[in-house]
RNA sequence: GCCCAGAUAGCUCAGAUGGUAGAGCAGAGGACUGAAAAUCCUCGUGUCGCUGGUUCGAUUCCGGCUCUGGGCA
């Protein structure tokens, strides 16, 4: 019998948290963050770390796992996350995999494989030097395939594909090619939340403001005093990235807080992009259950039931 | 009250020596298979403040009015 499991997922701010945990409780299961930030200590303001109350005694996995100075990438999270689900399920309990990073969530939900690989920073440096066109010549050398796909002024993506094929000798579309056709291992079932574009921008705006009455201030220049690198994955996070430049005494506490607003607006934008598209993603518009996470989470429940009889027949 | 400068896309502004206009930001849409809270792509018609006049034709020139800055009283 194949894992069961449920993935919330859903733009920043949405509200994703509470009705996780209502499933979880509802379905006696237990949650996988699938988060890029949660994962890391002593970042809980402003990656809005669901607390100990939030939790109401069901247990999560991947938070608080790293230190801010530790990388952290979708192969780990996969490995890491995968491990915890054997776990859960292991027990006979299903797993809800909750959390906002489209890409996690798929590596998980879909089982991609990541050929492991060893890491060649110096190779990866050299590339990065080169400029976008040079890269992008070098992708249509090897694989013709990607330079049609990527485009030729994303760098980070032509590097990945050059550093695939380095790495392996095979063009990395043929990999993907290969990943996208493999159908699910799991029985998943997959749920994003949504709601009316301007309620959820105000709702942002608003946990961004309440996130600065909570101290994110001075959480970032925590991190900031201890040694924290710009460059880190840690860093990369929003909320993170702009008051460290307000540390560096690059800009005001406002145009810092105005930034976080945007750039999370923004952020909200692509990952509802992602989810739209999933295959097999059921939106939810928590306003129709009036913003109640545990209405929310009993039509969930509902649907999954639905989902897994009309499986079975 | 007088003088000066403005009044153009949701915002900040550019522009045409008269032939109905364009950038940035916002916003919208999209991509994504080892940085993903990252990285990257696409999308710009609006009574050119109102009103007379000159003109084949005015948002562009001239007059008046309204509003907003600044200055003088």
């Amino acid at each position: 019998m194949s894992i069961h499991m449920i993935a919330v997922a859903g733009p920043t701010a949405v509200g994703k948290t509470a009705v996780s945990v209502e499933l979880a409780r509802l379905l006696d299961g237990e949650i996988i963050s699938a988060d890029s930030m949660q994962v890391y200590r002593g970042m809980d303001i402003g990656t809005a770390k669901v607390t100990k109350e939030e939790m109401k005694g069901v247990r999560h996995w991947m938070i608080d796992v790293l230190d801010p100075s530790e990388p952290f990438d979708v192969v780990r999270f996969q490995s890491m996350a995968k491990a915890a689900a054997e776990d859960i399920a292991g027990r006979g309990k299903p797993v809800i995999v909750a959390g906002g990073t489209g890409f996690y969530l798929q590596a998980l939900l879909r089982d991609i494989d990541f050929t492991e690989t060893a890491e060649d920073a110096d190779y990866r440096r050299e590339l990065e030097e080169k400029p976008a066109e040079e890269l992008y010549r070098m992708v249509e050398e090897v694989d013709p395939e990607s330079a049609i796909a990527i485009h030729a002024n994303n760098k980070k993506r032509l590097i990945r594909a050059l550093e695939f094929y380095r790495q392996t000798g095979t063009p990395i579309s043929a990999h993907n090619e290969r990943e996208k056709q493999r159908p699910s291992p799991y029985d998943t079932g997959m749920y994003f939340l949504d709601r009316d574009r301007a309620k959820l921008y105000a709702r942002i705006e608003q946990r961004v403001d309440a996130m600065f009455d909570e101290g994110l201030a001075e959480e970032v220049r925590r991190l900031y005093d201890a040694g924290a690198v710009r460059t880190s994955t840690a860093m990369q996070g929003l909320g993170y990235k702009e008051l460290y430049a307000w540390c560096a005494g690059e800009c005001t506490l406002d145009e810092a807080r105005a930034l976080i607003k945007l750039n999370t607006r923004h952020f909200a934008k692509r990952q509802l992009t992602w989810f739209r598209h999933t295959e097999g993603m059921v939106r939810l518009d928590v306003d129709e259950y009036g913003g109640d996470a545990a209405a929310t989470a009993r039509v969930i429940a509902q649907l999954e039931e639905e989902r897994q009889r009309k499986q079975t027949i």
